[in-house]
DNA sequence: GCCTATTGTCCTGTAAAACGAAACTCTACT
DNA sequence: AGTAGAGTTTCGTTTTACAGGACAATAGGC
């Protein structure tokens, strides 16, 4: 495409845009987008990518692709791979930190949550929605299980699974949480899964009554998650805590002693968050 | 609508460049850059940055910046920070745990300093230099001291000074080394770090014989720490690990015993990067 | 040994994208 | 009401980033 022909037709008004159907480029800033595109090529089974694969799945010659890739590579959010290629860099690490910071959630929730992993010996999540994913800003681990469930900080999460999830959507504006849920395409992980937009509508608002969530299966089959929402000065939930348990160590019965657990600590995270100013 | 006329003067043919005294932009990817360069602006006194502060520090029109602020933003590296401004976004956890990922040494590396961590009752650190930096990539802490060294993942630790900072150097080709040593300006944290470029060097000589590196006091006048190199498949050293400790808590007696530890825990994390091929 | 494929680098003229300026909205403060 | 600051939008201009192609170095296939 776009021969070099300098007799072709006049001019013809070809935007520059993805090729990949990426569908609308050409607002913004283009070329800072691309650069920030090239870091979200990164995935957990695409740890390392050339410059040539980055020319291609951006739509760009390879020079220029290599140029962003100096760029990058420059302030370090990039660094060449051992092999040929290219790999995060250490530069990300060192934003992650202060984007950790940013929140104001973790010095006050962490112990807390260590606390209250020590108490039920169980994984605590602190979570996080951005658009349409949630994402772990913090865990705190209970050490004396074989079994464990294993996540990470900056670990995502989808919008229409998992305890986490629906206490996020939950205390958003019932039009804004429908919106977000229709305008994303909602996986079905297990047969647990919810995906019907009206009957997770629902379960928001019985979720919203009883203050907290419970959840079995819905996103991992063994796997079961109670979380309670972490409100700011304003009352307004900016994150969630949550236990994240093999299902089959916990029993029905046992849910609602767990529930107040998270609840208060929940509340205690708020507290502290309140008392500082966050 | 109808913007005002186009009035203004000739406009002087002055080079875009950054105006604070960065000295060489207009290379490379200049839109890429100052994106990117956006992202560096905030550290720890500074989590929050206002759109015509980053117009200020990057020498543009506020509307150019608040573009880029939108790029930004809609990729979430950025989001809006309640009350105004601009913060880090979660995506930049969400590349940082890739990022961690990529160097395959925390898998390997954590169960190996946890142990370390509890066998010695301090913290252990795994650190990687990235240029002039030297960035922590994982830590492990001990949980039964009142006082304890905090480091989180990220954090930066400089070159002349720290038992890891000197163990990276040291196993690096001498000449890049004294380069990258002069090219740094050393700064003086106590009155034990060093700041003499052949000081130094005489110094890495000594630890690439022993083997490993202790330091006292040089980059915080209570705290030591006992370093030593990680080496992946092709012998080179691509991390180190570390004790930090209450300076205090160490007699002179006890690092050999400690150096011994920190060694045979490198050698081990070494070993399991070259069994699975790194 | 020769061939091909792949990675990364550099240069140049041209076309497209980013630029500055200015008008405008909104909220908060006084 | 009036000021100050944040954030948004539009527009014509020109600066910047683009594609294409030539180049070096490395790694495998035969």
């Amino acid at each position: 495409m776009t021969p070099g022909a300098p007799d072709g037709p006049p001019r013809a008004k070809v935007s520059r845009m993805s090729g990949t159907g990426s569908p609308s480029y050409r607002e913004r800033n283009s070329t800072a987008d691309r650069a920030l595109d090239i870091l979200l090529m990164f995935t957990d089974t695409q740890l390392v990518i050339s410059g040539t694969a980055v020319a291609e799945r951006l739509g760009v010659a390879r020079s220029t692709a290599y140029r962003y890739l100096q760029s990058l590579a420059s302030s370090r959010f990039l660094e060449e791979a051992p092999g040929g290629g290219f790999r995060l860099g250490l530069r990300v690490m060192e934003i992650a930190r202060l984007a950790r910071r940013s929140y104001g959630l973790s010095e006050f929730a962490l112990p807390a949550m260590t606390a209250l992993a020590e108490d039920v010996n169980e994984t605590i999540l602190l979570t996080r929605r951005t658009g349409e994913l949630v994402v772990c800003v913090d865990l705190a681990e209970a050490g004396t299980r074989a079994v464990r469930i294993s996540y990470e900080r900056g670990s995502t999460l989808p919008l229409n699974a998992g305890a986490s999830a629906l206490v996020l959507l939950a205390w958003l504006p019932e039009e804004e949480a429908r919106r977000l849920l229709q305008s994303t395409d909602l996986h079905r992980f297990t047969p647990a899964t919810l995906t019907d937009v009206d009957t997770l509508m629902k379960r928001l608002a019985h979720i919203r009554r009883a203050g907290y969530s419970v959840t079995r299966g819905e996103l991992d089959p063994d796997v079961m998650g109670i979380a309670a929402p972490v409100r700011d000065e304003q009352k307004q939930v900016v994150a969630a805590v949550s236990i994240a348990a093999l299902a089959s160590r916990v029993f029905p019965e046992a849910e609602a002693e767990l529930a107040r657990k998270v609840r208060e600590t929940a509340q205690e995270i708020s507290d502290r968050l309140v008392a500082v100013g966050g």
